[in-house]
DNA sequence: CGCAGGTCTTCAGGTCGGTGTCAGGTTGGG
DNA sequence: CCCAACCTGACACCGACCTGAAGACCTGCG
């Protein structure tokens, strides 16, 4: 396994820098995010390790660009901050999981497995159908450039039939999504969240399968 | 999305469980693992949500049991416990994320929303006949190249054809398959089904064996 | 508390296409 | 040649689906 680590303090970089590699992973080491974007175009990396506070930038711009060139290798953040809001930020900007210093090596080690764990089969943050841009993490959705309000159900009816990329997704499996096992549902809801939902994003990205279920086209 | 939530405390369940439905996903609430099995026999979830302290047993023995059941889904770890060794045993046990009580709400949608990104797309099962491709999962077939679009029975009549892979399927056990005991059909409906699978899929794809049956061949 | 604005669910009326049936043609075995 | 089994185009019906509208429900605000 292959790991960027991108961390300005020299003490602490060793000392990750040790710890990984005794575990038999190759570690790169760069101490500022222009060396860590000439790494990144170099080589190709199961996981990083980024620091937040770096001598020439935020490492959350950095985790940005990333995500949007459509790179999904999992990322770790690395950092002394703890406050809440800065864990969201980091998670929704993209980020796989979050450690705050200081923290032991041997729960790093057990959280970059974790995350490379999962990221044998991976769906991309951002996600793009036609003229409709969808960032799954932010909850965002844009078409055409101009930004849409999706209520919570149609979110959730989108992110069902996201779960399939190009699959089919019937019905009765999108009701099970929506609705706990009290609150079991009598009418044809899906059917108006459906209908709402290709009066945002376009008539032609949903296409009913009759007797099956509904398809998202590109 | 669907969530099952296994948590005793009565204040914190319901706070997570009220935090999680106004985002539009489904929540059952466990309060102790007994109903946790009880739910996961019923239903499945995209992702659970496990205290490690209930009444009726110990978490991590739950997570182990579900991993050693094959099931892949997302579980995230909710407890008080902040020992490093304890978050590294939850890990381990094979737990995708882990969250130290008190949390923020907010914090634990984000992470929700990190470990569901990973987890979608295994691969599906492909099957190749000829120029025909067909992915059972997504209901989806292309003929060289080309998607094509089959009804419901005609996906059935076609399964019940794969199910016996380059085998003989009498023509009653296709009927038994697609109706069930009620329904009688009095007509020559399985043929007229096999013709329209054949204008689709290829004539030479499906042979009959006449008094015998039908046979699908590559 | 009442109101406004939004969301969720239900309902009803209309459309449309899959489904089952039939009839006439074709094939293959005895 | 004859008959049974099978093929296939055509067609009417019914239920799955669509959609606008309206009632139920929630939430924040004055």
């Amino acid at each position: 396994m292959r790991i960027l680590l991108v961390e300005d303090d020299g003490l602490l970089g060793a000392a990750v820098r040790d710890s990984i590699a005794a575990e038999g992973h190759a570690v790169d080491w760069a101490r500022r995010l222009g060396e860590a974007e000439e790494c990144r175009a170099v080589a190709r990396y199961n996981v990083i390790l980024l620091d937040l506070m770096l001598p020439d930038g935020r490492g959350l711009d950095f985790l940005k660009r990333l995500r949007l060139a459509g790179e999904t290798m999992p990322v770790i953040i690395l950092t002394a901050r703890d406050q809440v809001s800065d864990r969201i930020a980091g998670l929704n900007a993209g980020a796989d999981d979050y450690l705050v210093k200081p923290f032991d090596l041997s729960e790093l080690s057990a959280r970059i497995g974790a995350v490379t764990r999962r990221a044998a089969g991976q769906a991309a943050p951002v996600v793009t159908f036609g003229d409709v841009t969808i960032q799954l993490a932010e909850r965002a959705i844009t078409r055409s450039g101009k930004a849409l309000a999706l209520t919570a159900r149609e979110w959730a009816v989108l992110e069902a039939l996201l779960g399939r990329p190009s699959g089919l997704v019937s019905k009765s499996e999108i009701e099970e999504r929506l609705y706990d096992l009290d609150a079991e549902v009598e009418s044809n809801t899906i059917e108006v969240y459906i209908a709402r939902l290709r009066k945002k994003i376009g008539h032609a990205r949903i296409v009913t399968e009759r007797g099956l279920g509904y398809r998202l086209v590109r």
